[in-house]
DNA sequence: CGTACGGTTGACGAGTGTCAAGGGTAGTGG
DNA sequence: CCACTACCCTTGACACTCGTCAACCGTACG
């Protein structure tokens, strides 16, 4: 684990900062509300950090004092009981914004976030952020907007927990998280790494690895997908995958 | 069905307007955020609208102009499939907001949002709140808090439907009503109206009217809670009602 | 080559859904 | 004021999906 922590880049006026020009999600995070100007303050605040697969960012419970942006790799977001039962909640994808701030409870980290693949994260103090979300306003209405969508994300999922069988709960979660890694092949196929194992799939869509693994073996047998070893996933025709997805 | 829309009250200076002065949720919803001279603004865009239990504010898939604060009574927040399933995904009480700018999608309606008991609402175009937003940071402030904290209990409840017993959805469902009912009496008891029927309860935690039923009963059983007809619940120690809630 | 780990498959059982009947309660009309 | 109706809730019997337990397989790594 390397840390580049507190590197501070004197801004040129007008100038970006080299790492934010050459960062892979400049556009696509909450920067991207930001000028080249205005990104300088939020650089000199921030620290690059790389967690390898399997480390963890914050623990469920842990004062949580960063906020971050994952800037690749992939991450899990989750709640676990001391009986070993465990739900993701979300996961965390390039582009996507940790943390926020959350004025009603303590600053406990609700969950644990994990990463599930080698993870780069650009991290900001809390306090330094926060000042920098009332000076930018864009910045704050960015983050809005992310929030809402999470939120509406969420509520997908409940769907999916609530009331999909196992079979439309794989269907989605395959379509899911192609949309997410932006592997949709133009001509409605898709071919694209699994981020995650059996066993964080199916703690994301309430159910057990065995279910998860049945559920895959059926849609190959029916031909909707189509598989090159455990993590790899196929998929011809997108609407009929979609058919099996429910509502 | 009244409407009293459109009515502006032109502001005296530094004096509120006096449905404002007197509203229910001044200070726990969103206005809140704002000061006497400030909410004139929104008080002069705003109409008051009352439902009846049953009746529709937006349904899913139209288009939804507008935004609004609950004054009175409890919503809920659904979706539903043409096959007959459904699931509640939030409920609204007083102060809850509905709405938010979803600069994403289409301003298509994600949910229905149908009354369950008669509904106070203080409806905003939505035009003219986003202006507001723009004017008031404190506002916009607010309504990211709001929505971090629907984040959250979104995500609480995708634990719940992910993987909690029929047992611990009933239990942590009661809890979840008490604390929203602020009705739980000082001494570690609770005693209130379930707003929701066994149908909705059911869509809410994703089981079957039949089994919420028989998980009441048990619950019922075993001394955790007591119940005066089908709607009123009460127990008398809620930290034992709190450990068959899971985690 | 052996071990470890993740994934697959099978047999079985538990928990919840489905279908059906019966009971309470509130509202309506005679 | 009482009976009738309708709706919601409860309870029971049974079915089925998914979870549990266990064995096996393939691949990666030492």
């Amino acid at each position: 684990m390397k840390y580049e922590a507190d590197q501070s880049f004197p801004a040129v006026a007008g100038a970006e900062p080299e790492r934010c020009a050459t960062c892979a999600v400049r556009n696509s995070s909450l920067c991207g509300a930001l000028s080249s100007n205005e990104i300088t303050d939020l650089n000199s605040i921030s620290r690059r950090k790389t967690l390898k697969t399997g480390q963890i960012f914050v623990l469920e419970g842990d004062r949580n004092k960063d906020f971050a942006n994952v800037t690749q790799g992939v991450a899990k977001l989750m709640r676990g009981s001391e009986d070993g039962r465990e739900q993701i909640v979300g996961l965390l994808f390039p582009s996507d914004f940790i943390g926020g701030p959350m004025s009603d409870a303590s600053d406990d980290a609700p969950y644990t976030i994990e990463a599930v693949t080698p993870l780069d994260l650009c991290i900001f103090p809390r306090d330094g952020f926060e000042k920098l979300l009332e000076r930018y306003p864009a910045l704050e209405r960015k983050l809005l907007d992310r929030t809402l969508s999470e939120l509406q994300l969420a509520r997908e999922w409940m769907v999916l927990l609530g009331r999909k069988t196992a079979q439309e709960r794989v269907a989605t979660f395959i379509l899911h998280v192609a949309e997410k890694m932006r592997n949709h092949g133009c001509g409605g196929h898709i071919g694209f790494d699994l981020p995650l194992g059996r066993a964080d799939i199916a703690d994301h869509i309430g159910l057990t690895i065995e279910t998860v693994s049945r559920q895959i073996t059926q849609l190959r047998k029916k031909g909707i997908i189509d598989m090159q070893g455990a993590r790899h996933i196929l998929s011809y025709d997108i609407e009929r995958l979609r058919s099996f997805a429910g509502f």
